[in-house]
DNA sequence: CAGTGGTCTAGACCACGAC
DNA sequence: TCGTGGTCTAGACCACTGT
């Protein structure tokens, strides 16, 4: 029983990773679930090992299953996903860890969002989100060294109330933010500093605080495990497309 | 002149993979540039064609380049994007095609999104949205049939003002909305209908429209090519995290 | 037509995991 | 040790694009 036609039109690697993927998504095949071993898939239908990798690999690319090296391949897990909603909730039980504090100068985009001149000192506060001991965001917060130099904002920890407490103390209290949202595949680097499994996205995240007076006070660019979060919003009314 | 080390732990192919990666974010090699054949790269790195090509599948899958049968590897062009405002500024010049008007019943969780019961009957309203006439977005609006039965939210044309015109016409102004964003990567199906280049994802938005009373009267069920939107959101304050 | 990428084969050796 | 997936080779034939 070959499961493939050899005359179709459809690459015989497709007509495998179809036949698994109906599997998976009708629940035949759960999450956690071991596929068959690529000698199994070979016997079963009576292709190349090269073929049943290509399949395999094509439903890797999609996310819908990981392998592992001596192990076999399975159903891909999805996490418990964090709901974050802007006002904070859901950012409970989550660790931050500062991998560092230092002053940089802005290139240009920075600087456009911050509305400074390319090449102005600025503050940058690397932070790293741990959900359940693992990571899941790492933030890039950026304040001008005009605001930020020599008081606690450039400390490792700026103390209570955060930040943006201490924007406030200097008269720059946070009255608003933006959030710019895009999704794309991660770096290399990106996908290792998350342990992102083949197939999964991030969000990446431009959010910018202005204060009482408009201006921007902080830009913060965060890249967020795309299997790990979903991102609500409240909108107000008008809002309708 | 191999530009492998075969004494290293990292594979060939991720080495290949690396040079040119560093070559398209250096931009030595800019959008829409083609790379060297497959057949120049074996010769330049002294490997196998299965070699190389795993070196540019996985730059595919990570969204880098694309490759078109019989001209070549190019690298990938980032479209000019769509930067979408809740209040839906950047909406203009985009057409939308109403593809399918129709009553089916509620699955458990658009039942608990409309906080109906499983099984209701559910006006479904499938458009698509086009971008210089490329599909770019899929949206199904749903609307209990108790709202929706027997007036003009089921027609193919809604009339003008739209849904959320006849919806305060019989009673259910909007008043808010709430957004739900996940990324992930699209199904074979929905990469087809968008047109997605391998390594792209996309955004899947669930969109909760209440009325006066807080009572959901519409969700919207949305499929977003990832790599031609940025979602942009104002939030107030006491949104600091 | 020649050059390009797409699919497929039948091997090989290796690294990892579990027993 | 044995079964698993990871890497790599040296071919083959095909489909598509351009001239």
């Amino acid at each position: 029983m070959t499961h493939v036609d050899t005359a179709s039109d459809r690459a015989v690697f497709r007509q495998i990773a179809d036949r698994l993927r109906t599997e998976i998504t009708a629940g035949d095949l759960v999450e956690g679930a071991r596929l068959p071993s690529e000698s199994d898939l070979m016997r079963a239908h009576g292709t190349a090992r090269e073929t049943v990798r290509r399949a395999l690999g094509l439903l890797k690319s999609e996310g819908l299953i990981v392998t592992e090296h001596g192990r076999g391949a399975f159903v891909r897990r999805r996490h418990a996903v964090i709901r974050r909603r802007p006002d904070g909730a859901g950012t409970e039980g989550r660790d931050i860890e500062t991998l560092s504090v230092s002053r940089i100068k802005a290139d240009a985009v920075l600087a456009g969002q911050l509305n400074i001149r390319t090449r102005s000192g600025v503050l940058a506060r690397v932070r790293r989100y741990l959900d359940d001991g693992e990571p899941v965001e790492i933030a890039t917060s950026y304040i001008p060294w005009r605001l930020a130099g020599g008081n606690a904002l450039a400390e490792t920890d700026p103390g209570p109330g955060g930040l943006y407490a201490r924007l406030a103390e200097i008269g720059h209290p946070v009255e608003r933010f933006t959030e710019d949202l895009s999704a794309r595949m991660p770096s290399p680097d990106e996908a290792r500093a998350l342990r992102l499994a083949e197939g999964v996205p991030v969000f990446a995240v431009v959010r910018i605080a202005h204060d009482q007076a408009g201006a921007p006070v902080e830009a913060v660019h965060a890249v967020m495990a795309g299997d790990r979060f979903i991102l609500s919003y409240d909108l107000p009314t008008g809002s309708a497309r």
